[in-house]
DNA sequence: AGCACGCCGACT
DNA sequence: GTCGGCGTGCTC
């Protein structure tokens, strides 16, 4: 029977919007398979590891296919229903299989060539023939057998060094080579073993004569191996490394090794290795947690997504572990997602003591070889009870499972879920849900303030609800207290930055001995210095923003781009050398109030003093331990953080947050401030807020004093639906980006207009966002509202239909579109 | 994303 | 005159 060739539809690791297909040689055709890697040629040299999407036997018609060059994989490392999840992520957030491919692998599994040059084994190098360039690289590959392209760059210190490698080419001094090497690498431990032979009693007594009297050391050597073996019996082998620092030496092991006493062996170790011990404490459920979890118990029998909307501090946790025990058991896998890994320690701390080795972690701050393994772990977990329960931040959706039961989404209404540079542009939350919905799994999201769109679909019985409403252990809310920032300006009873009021509670909270935490959710010392003469503000070269000073660097700072520089003594524009600063961010807080409180330790937590690995984890333990007494931070404090002095928190500058422009403004000023609110008071005593404000009569503040969120869903919802934004409104942001401010806005108004043809005044721009300029490009933003009776799905590919068309114009091709689905 | 081809300015 | 800069188009 005449064998039929096999064709593969491959995704590579390239923002390429379509598969390219490659034949199958017939010596490879037992070996393919969907969700395998392999290895193929694109374009002119480069040798990429792409992932078999579809097998077919369509040769394709128009061009020659190449050859797949190898298999990599003896499984599939992608499931099927994983490569389902790409092509929906793909397709909802309008981004190419290969950009979410590149977000899901970890990247050790992404392989890529790299050029290397040779020196040609036939080469005969005439020096006279060479130019000073040829001749230095040639120079150079006598004493390094290979050079990468970029090494090369760098020995002749240019940038376009292929004239120079063509000619060598064509001489024939030098030939090509594309060098691909597999980034997995298992860890490897040596074990030492006894010889079959020196098993034998008669012969190692012999053994022990003969060392006792010429090889102490060995002796040694051999005696702590037999110490631990005597001790426990089933031990056959030792690592050679535990073994070798108890005192014995290298040089002594290889002996006993060629006197065959010791055999060597080489074994593959876990690193991600998970210890089994968990402390079985048993888990008590207060009456209101119990109700809640039957609450989410009942509507998961009629719904897909429960929203558990609890109180700060009410003990979402405990409920979720009950119902992560209930899926383990019933053998199915738990996805548990945190907005940020990093600041989760303590929900990690928990999961661990109760279910042991079978929680995986998984996040971004693992290394490489880390992920391989978990993902591998994760592959087989069908099987064996091995990472059972993934807990990671939300590139952890992206893992193989086979058998998902529950994913859980706590906070749910944390912007950190939605990744915003690079594509994928995805809301884990969201994309969490059509993963479980995808596999028969449900899907809980968790919050003490539930985000808008969220709230609205339980209400709108698309989700099931439960409701927590008791703190846990029957602690009251915490009390709050405005403290008018205007008046007490007016009065002069204003220390700096701080209230008399806030002062105050301060100084008698740890006059009690009780610990402090303040809220400002600016970094930096004064996000603005100005001239106070003439007005002048430092900008940004690169963005149009004005620097933020820091003063620990003493260095004016853009955010954006992290441009710096010295701050100047004068004003650049009219040489006057009164300069202000207006503002304030943690870092000046953490300064004034050392001056206040001269005796009190106080610790900063901004994403500038979290830079370091274990900063952050450094921190909250020294705050947990009472090292410091107040902390001091930004929005970062008020993530899944339980401490259990903390009597009082202090808000520093509400109306920063109210006064941002931007629709959902009020949602996340009420959102940070009852979460940071919900940091204080703890074990039956009440706790105290204070928020200091120019404006106490706003309704959001009226809303976080009656801890009302039902209050603010109701207001936030009727403006939502008046001025058409979401829940009511799906919107699409796309941005143009150039570094031509000219080219850029007549790019932008062609594009408009193009899309104001079709969806007329649902289009909304094009306008400059609020940072016109970032890193030297030019931005102009539109942004298209698609109500909930029209199609989405029509709208996208309108959307994407016009962008190809506008990327296909000669002169707006160089005009970068990045396109947005549910933008935050 | 790379990487080659092709077209214009500052230098041997 | 060419070398080397970057804009444009293609990759199965």
């Amino acid at each position: 029977m005449e064998p039929v060739t096999l064709f593969a539809d491959v995704i590579l690791p390239l923002p390429l919007p379509r598969l390219y297909t490659y034949r199958v040689p017939q010596a490879l055709s037992g070996e393919v398979a969907t969700g395998k890697r392999v290895i193929v040629q694109f374009g002119r040299q480069k040798i990429y590891s792409a992932l078999i999407s579809t097998l077919h036997t369509q040769a394709p018609a128009g061009y020659e296919a190449k050859y797949l060059l190898s298999v990599l994989d003896e499984q599939p490392v992608v499931t099927e229903s994983q490569l389902e999840f790409w092509k929906w992520i793909s397709s909802y957030y309008m981004c190419t299989l290969g950009e979410v491919m590149t977000a899901a692998l970890p990247s050790a599994l992404k392989l890529q060539s790299e050029t290397r040059v040779l020196l040609s084994p036939e080469a005969e190098v005439r020096h006279e023939e060479l130019s000073d360039k040829e001749f230095l690289i040639i120079e150079a590959l006598d004493v390094q057998s290979a050079l990468t392209l970029s090494e090369i760059s760098k020995i002749l210190d240019q940038k376009t060094i292929f004239p120079v490698v063509k000619s060598l080419l064509e001489k024939k001094l030098v030939m090509l080579e594309e060098e691909i090497e597999e980034k997995y690498r298992p860890r490897k431990v040596d074990y030492v073993s006894l010889t079959p032979r020196a098993a034998g009693e008669d012969w190692m007594r012999e053994m022990f004569g003969q060392l006792e009297k010429s090889a102490p050391r060995q002796l040694d050597l051999l005696m702590a191996f037999y110490k631990h073996t005597m001790q426990d019996r089933s031990l056959k082998k030792l690592r050679k490394d535990l073994l070798l620092k108890e005192g014995g030496s290298a040089a002594a092991l290889n002996a006993l090794v060629k006197k065959e006493v010791f055999l060597i062996t080489t074994e593959a170790e876990d690193r991600v290795a998970v210890s089994g011990d968990k402390e079985d404490r048993e888990l008590r459920l207060s009456e209101a947690q119990e109700q809640a979890l039957e609450a989410i118990r009942s509507e998961f029998k009629v719904k897909d997504v429960v929203l558990l909307h609890g109180v700060t501090s009410s003990g979402k946790t405990e409920v979720y572990i009950r119902l992560i025990e209930e899926t383990v058991k019933a053998g199915r896998q738990v996805l548990y997602l945190l907005p940020e890994i990093a600041l989760a320690t303590q929900i990690i701390r928990r999961l661990k003591s109760h279910f042991g080795g079978i929680v995986g972690i998984y996040h971004s701050r693992f290394n490489e070889q880390e992920r391989v393994e978990i993902w591998n772990k994760a592959l087989s977990a069908g099987s064996r009870s091995d990472m059972q329960i993934i807990v990671g931040a939300r590139s952890s959706m992206f893992l193989p499972f086979s058998n998902l039961g529950l994913v859980i989404v706590d906070e749910e209404h944390e912007t950190s879920y939605k990744q915003f540079d690079p594509a994928p542009r995805y809301n884990a939350r969201d994309a969490a849900i059509y993963l479980a919905r995808s596999g028969g799994a449900k899907a809980l999201l968790g919050s003490a303030t539930p985000s808008i769109e969220s709230y609205y679909n339980a209400e709108h019985r698309k989700y099931g609800l439960a409701e927590l409403s008791e703190r846990y252990g029957n602690t009251e809310l915490p009390e709050i207290i405005l403290a008018d920032t205007a008046e007490e300006k007016r009065k002069k009873t204003m220390k700096s930055h701080f209230t008399s009021v806030l002062l105050a509670s301060i100084g008698e909270a740890l006059a009690k001995g009780e610990q402090v935490i303040l809220f400002q959710n600016r970094r930096g010392y004064a996000p603005l210095i100005q001239c106070g003469t003439c007005a002048w503000v430092p900008q940004c070269l690169h963005c149009d923003v004005s620097l933020t000073y820091h003063k620990h660097h003493d260095l004016l700072r853009c955010h954006y781009c992290g441009y710096h520089e010295k701050p100047p003594s004068r004003c650049v524009a009219c040489g006057d050398s009164h300069i202000q600063m207006l503002g304030f961010g943690t870092e000046k807080i953490e300064d004034e109030l050392a001056l206040f409180f001269p005796e009190v330790r106080i610790a900063r937590m901004d994403a500038d003093s979290t830079r370091s690995k274990n900063a952050y984890q450094r921190i909250i333990t020294d705050f947990e331990n009472k090292e410091t007494n107040v902390l001091v931070g930004t929005q970062m404090i008020t993530k899944g953080l339980d401490f259990s002095n903390v009597s009082t928190v202090g808000i520093l500058n509400a109306d920063s947050m109210l006064s941002f422009p931007d629709f959902r403004a009020f949602e996340r000023s009420f959102q940070l401030m009852i979460q940071v609110s919900g940091r204080s008071g703890r074990r039956g005593k009440r706790g105290k807020v204070i928020i200091q404000t120019a404006r106490p009569d706003h309704p959001v503040i009226a809303h976080i004093l009656a801890h009302d969120y039902k209050a603010l869903f109701r207001k936030e919802l009727m403006e939502r639906n008046q001025f058409g934004f979401p829940p009511f409104f799906r919107l699409i942001e796309i941005t143009l980006r150039h570094r031509d401010f000219n080219v850029l806005n007549h790019a932008a108004d062609v594009f408009a207009a193009h899309l104001k043809e079709v969806f007329g005044d649902r289009l909304l721009g094009p306008e400059y966002p609020l940072i016109p300029r970032v890193k030297n490009y030019y931005l102009k933003r539109v942004l298209l509202k698609i109500g909930r009776d029209s199609s989405v799905v029509q709208a996208k590919s309108i959307v994407s239909g016009l962008v190809l068309d506008f990327k296909g114009r000669k002169e707006f091709s160089s005009v970068f579109v990045q396109v947005d689905v549910d933008p935050l």
